[in-house]
DNA sequence: GTTTAATCGAGACGGTACGTCCCGTCTTGAA
DNA sequence: TTCAAGACGGGACGTACCGTCTCGATTAAAC
């Protein structure tokens, strides 16, 4: 989850993971996640970060290559790796999809929530690597979750046999994420709502 | 285009724009521009652009608030202001929307363009006042274009009355753009024409 | 004086010493001075010195390479240049002698000279280019004051004309730096008149 | 021969000796005396001795308490104690000394024992305790060697019964270690049979 | 011969200082 | 007054070593 360089340049002989002490992993996670808070993922240093948690700054960089790692293990710890959920089904999507969608624009609303997702979206653009990781450990599995739901509502014959999955997850996330990013339009539930009702229609069964 | 300071706080003398060195700034512009390609925009710095433009760098700081600053004129300049133009009406809804967004779909595969609004998008993360210069001179005026498309539309009976124009520019931009930003798929010709097959099936006019 | 470097290896583009700030000199110096006094050469650091003075390290390390040439600095700006005075010429050989000889021993006693010249003894251990300067601007300027004393009292043919007078001023001259430097006996006024006695035995004019 | 600390401060329980591993003795005192002639004495770091023996650094600190105690015992280690030997006495006192002291500029021309030599004149500026220990082991012994050679001279009648016997072995040996030390001329064996030529003419009985 | 406690290789740790890179401001002539 | 140039005070970088501190894995002495 921390290591995001892959091939080895300087040849620095790899610290041994069995040694690495729990105390100062937390003190880190800790200390980064109180100054992200503090003063912002801009004005976040290293510096601040060993400081704070009274540790050595190579014991920092001895297990995240850069602070954006850090930052993302500060986030991984908090959610506890709760992305991928699987959606509720109860049987009506559309209510499921809106039990969902409200949620996500409730997260959204949360101030450090608002400001630690930024900061990946800002990173993800400059580090591919770092792009990987939050792809794979982060959205991955929340559109995967919302594609099987779809998948299983095609399946009882809720929307039509012929609707590609990943374009229907797009239609019913993509507007919500971009509304939040680009900061475009006010991100209500009354939105979700009329998203979800004319993503909907299209989704339906057609004779 | 520059000042993205609003309330001239420092009470620093103010620059007399009539006695600007129009040199010195096509230079800059020049400079950042290439220095942005070699570099990134990460590791692009104020010293390097006003070494490269040989340019003292007050000269830089007199003109410009940040680095992104500069970068956003560097795309103003490239870009003409072309943003914004209408889209084409050729009465055929389907057919303008995706020539429109085939459009898009090749700048975005262009690798100066990819990187050029990655900066954008990462920077407006972090720096609200940037956010609405870039939302109010980029984009505002492209959801604008497809919005006005979409109200024509509407009126010549094409989509129906009851459809929210915001909600439909989202369902037809924001997939594209999140496919792009996150790199969360293939962003394809054939992509784009799903995407529009599927929003136009929900915006049809009903019965 | 400062510059110990030759080849200029990195092509850092060399400052500009018109410019230079005659302030920060000033205050770079008194800091070394005084935490020189204070801890030492051994834990006297850039750091130290910068944060005392006021100053950004870069200031430090545009002037100078080292840590030794600031306090060569120091040094030099202390004794103002005093090096190389000639000897007093009384007509009375032994008495100037002994004069010049008795003031050594006393600057040796003063702590911080000797401190200072412990440091400079041992960087010039290890940095060749600091010993040229050493010993050209502190050491031979006295070993010529020396030589030029005996020159002339061979021709009032107060020693013997076969006398070589490089010899000669090591007789003086060493005895007393040896057991200063390697604390091997003790330094006294007794010490230097025994030795000026017994040397001037071995330069008297023979028969 | 290693530890220079006399007081026994922090009170760790201080190491059998018996259970002293001399596998790892050697292999740091090699390591050590190899990296000197290959970095030198300042370039010199505990970690790279470690490293290079193949031990861990506790090992180090366990035996010795600092990098010029490990230094100092690579150095009598090699010269296997041969400080202090009585000086030759053919009853030809000018020749003894000759003899001895062109020994002594051979050895200052060997490239290994200067670089070493100088290690301990510059440490020794600034560790006491380490400059009690070489003035011991490593200077006295000469000096009395010398002393004794001058006192049976004394007896014998071949010089001055007032000599001063400390005075007559600075006479002879600080000029050489002088012009080594400080590089103020050539140390050549003709340098030599000259100051014995002249300290002889001082010494010789007196009417 | 086994036991057992100290030493060993290894290297992570909390720290300090390094020398470098930029930041944004300030100062100095020349145009 | 603006410009090119670049020195300035300052903050952070990422690295190198310091000397201390665990860790098992050998030893070698005492049993």
């Amino acid at each position: 989850m921390a290591q995001t360089s892959t091939p080895e340049e300087p040849a620095r002989p790899a610290p041994n993971p069995r040694r690495r002490s729990e105390r100062a992993r937390r003190a880190i996670l800790a200390a980064a996640g109180e100054l992200l808070g503090e003063v912002g993922y801009a004005r976040l240093t290293m510096e601040a970060i060993a400081s704070r948690a009274r540790v050595g700054k190579q014991t920092i960089y001895r297990w995240w290559p850069t602070k954006a790692a850090v930052v993302f293990d500060v986030f991984t710890e908090m959610t506890g790796g709760a992305a991928g959920d699987p959606l509720p089904d109860t049987g009506d999507l559309d209510a499921d999809l809106r039990t969902v969608l409200h949620a996500i624009v409730e997260e959204y609303a949360d101030p450090l929530m608002d400001r630690i997702n930024r900061v990946f979206i800002a990173e993800v653009q400059t580090d591919p690597e770092l792009a990987e990781n939050v792809m794979e450990l982060l959205l991955r599995p929340n559109l995967r979750a919302f594609r099987d739901r779809l998948l299983s509502a095609r399946e009882a014959g809720l929307i039509d046999a012929g609707t590609d999955p990943d374009l229907a997850v797009d239609l019913l996330l993509a507007p919500v994420q971009q509304r939040w990013l680009m900061r475009s339009g006010e991100l209500t539930h009354a939105y979700v709502d009329a998203l979800v009702d004319t993503v909907m229609r299209a989704l339906r069964p057609r004779g």
